[in-house]
DNA sequence: TTGTAAATGTTATATTATTACATTGTGTTA
DNA sequence: TAACACAATGTAATAATATAACATTTACAA
């Protein structure tokens, strides 16, 4: 059993926000879109969104700066995340494979580093910008 | 045979300061060393360091903000790039590895989408922060 | 109820990156 | 060589992203 997470005010604003929202978003345009909601400081918003990261609730796509709601029920911490960009329309995907994920947190490398967490960004066309 | 690409002088200046440094660079930091070599301002190092980055000569690492040169001397354009990180004591190695680029660059995933690029950060411990 | 950790509020500042515009260098080809 | 095109440079201003420092409040369990 996961631990429960309650968020908290500022925290389910923020994280509401990025849920509804079709694409990443950056830490100021969260800030613009919540300070009719009483948060004001770009501080406010960075320790939302720190926390929601730590649990798992979002991610950073790292390329963009911008932040995604999890996709991945079953990704309750963000220790092995993987997306698709679209670097036309910057549409962005969390791929949720498990071989995938196997395959890379299996990995082990020639230098003896075990890993713990890995972040893995793919770029390319998506369907709808490919056909055009 | 691969296109050469002759740098330019702040080019030249900029890769040489990056492939000298046992560690990724950040900008700033760059910046603040090649003021002495007559480059000003910091429109001059992303400049540059734009253009190593597109000729394969360095990468970026995203989740740092920072550069490092190509390890990988077969690496020419950072089309498929992977690197190990210590969360400890910050070393970045780039991980050339036939295997995981074969398995990555052959992905596709079920939306269909091709990709023509990626990039890959692990993050762990070194042997030598392992060991302490 | 009291101690502790988490979260909040606020101001200021640090760090990273780009826009806009003018000029100079480099290599190709008429 | 002259003319052109493109890459690179120089400079100033500013935008965008992120953190430091400090005071206060809230949540919640011992
Ligand atoms: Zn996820
Ligand atoms: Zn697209
Ligand atoms: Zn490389
Ligand atoms: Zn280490």
């Amino acid at each position: 059993m996961e631990k429960q997470h309650n968020l908290s005010k500022n925290q389910k604003i923020i994280f509401d926000l990025i849920d509804k929202s079709p694409e990443p978003l950056k830490a100021y345009s969260i800030l613009f879109n919540v300070q009719k909601k009483g948060i004001n400081a770009p501080l406010q918003v960075y320790r939302a969104l720190d926390k929601l990261v730590e649990i798992g609730k979002i991610h950073k796509i790292e390329s963009r700066n911008a932040f995604i709601a999890c996709q991945n029920s079953s990704c309750q911490i963000s220790k092995a995340t993987a997306f698709s960009i679209c670097e036309s329309c910057e549409k962005v995907s969390e791929i949720s494979n498990t071989k995938l994920s196997k395959y890379l947190s299996n990995f082990a490398d020639q230098a003896g580093m075990k890993y713990s967490k890995y972040n893995l960004e793919f770029f390319g066309l998506c369907k709808k910008c490919k056909s055009k």
